[in-house]
DNA sequence: CCAAAAGTGTTGCAATTACACCCATGC
DNA sequence: GCATGGGTGTAATTGCAACACTTTTGG
């Protein structure tokens, strides 16, 4: 998590240890219940959101750029992370930075390249809900988790960012490797069901899907079963290649 | 074209109304026989070949600069154009542009950001191979269709760049304007085969392959035929929705 | 014993694949 | 006339979508 004496040096020094109008926005995916949510970062003293997100230092890859802020976002080292697009539009409103600025009390000289145009390096990230202990800093209220289908007002142009983020997962759901980083250990079928829902964006049969996730052989049903529901039990499941192996 | 004028002052005062350490590379495709080809510029004196790149004006947006490259280098100016990828690794050997620059007795700061890192946003075209006039510039040699299966040495990584463009044009090549954008306004059957086949690396069944076509309804067959092949006669056929409504 | 969720198998349709014959043209 | 490539139809298979009944559990 950034420190305060880090932010007040920021524009003095740290800013030039970093690649001038470059930055990376992570979109993190958990999911919670049927709900598919992305943390969201509140400025202090506005009413807006924004994606966690952070600066290129200048020896160091885009990727690793966006591992960090992975971690001080969410505080884990090994998670599922993608790019999958690059925003250079004219119309992300840098604007709004300064009244955040402002507001929190740094003094920012008017030409500083934060101010204006930045191009951002887009990653989404795909987290176990129940590991991450949402981290706010400096510039921020709070750091929560907010259901992909009801957004409250994003800066710049990170509505778009989000949109573009869940046509791209949606587009990759073939691949075993976003369940398997979206879910616990552990789960039943039913879940792995409302995961895929979530991510469609519409309903799927019960019985074809649990088929066609058990003819792909990927899964293990496990001897326990999740007790405590209020109806029949369920399996438990886990996916046979293991974890470690599957991210990136 | 980049004028020799332009090459001599770029260290002056051009290189400030960039935005340091980003580019845009191109991966220019066309279609000619049966074989995909890109666009590749050779660099003057050294045996190595680069894709068509520039870098981005500081009010000027990322797609922008794409196209104004592809007007550079091919003369066309709507094409169909898509940006696939950010390269930033710290991997891609910016140090080859030094040897480059002395070669062409260009005198560049030791700290010139062009000599350092680069991030890279890589965009595909997809252009009529026979309406373009391939044209070099006062860095380059030649500049000149090569085949995608048989690529001449490449600077930084620009094979990598080129192979990741492939990729998505695979997965993409559902949708027609891939097609309509590669081929001539006119062509017969089996060169959309022909074509389709270049982009999948592997051989189409001719009857499925004209079936499915003919039934999505998106063609149009023309009274004439190709004349003129040592065999039967092709019928032509063009895309029903036009070429201008298909780009982008 | 009833409501609500979980487990399982079958059937039909649609899309894809495999495959064979005739036609036109140049040599 | 024959070799080569172009045009067309049909049968088989496969994958996917629709669908119903039984089991378990808590209340």
């Amino acid at each position: 998590m950034l420190s305060r004496k880090y932010v007040e040096t920021f524009f003095e020094k740290d800013i030039a240890r970093h690649i001038p109008h470059l930055s990376v926005d992570c979109v993190i995916f958990g999911f919670h219940g049927a709900d598919l949510k992305v943390l969201l970062l509140k400025w202090k003293g506005l009413d807006l959101w924004a994606l966690p997100g952070g600066y290129v230092a200048r020896r160091e890859s885009l990727d690793a750029a966006a591992q960090k802020v992975l971690l001080e976002r969410t505080g884990l080292r090994r998670v599922h992370l993608r790019q999958f697009h690059a925003f250079g539009g004219l119309s992300r409103r840098e604007g709004s930075a300064r009244q955040l600025f402002a507001r929190v009390g740094i003094k920012v000289p008017d030409d500083a390249w934060p101010l204006h145009r930045v191009v951002s390096i887009g990653y989404y990230a795909l987290v176990d809900y129940w590991k991450v202990r949402p981290g706010h800093d400096f510039l921020s209220d709070s750091c929560m988790w907010c259901s992909t289908d009801d957004l409250p007002p994003l800066a710049f142009d990170h509505r778009d960012v989000v949109r573009v983020a869940l046509r791209t997962l949606r587009e990759n759901l073939a691949s075993p490797v976003i369940e398997a980083t979206l879910l616990p250990e552990r789960f039943t079928m039913p879940e792995l069901q409302r995961l895929h829902e979530a991510i469609l964006g519409r309903r799927l049969d019960r019985r074809n899907f649990q088929k066609r996730m058990l003819e792909s052989g990927i899964l293990e049903r496990l001897p326990e079963r999740r007790t405590g529901g209020a109806h029949r039990a369920a399996y438990l499941y886990r996916f046979k290649t293991s974890r470690a192996s599957l991210v990136n």
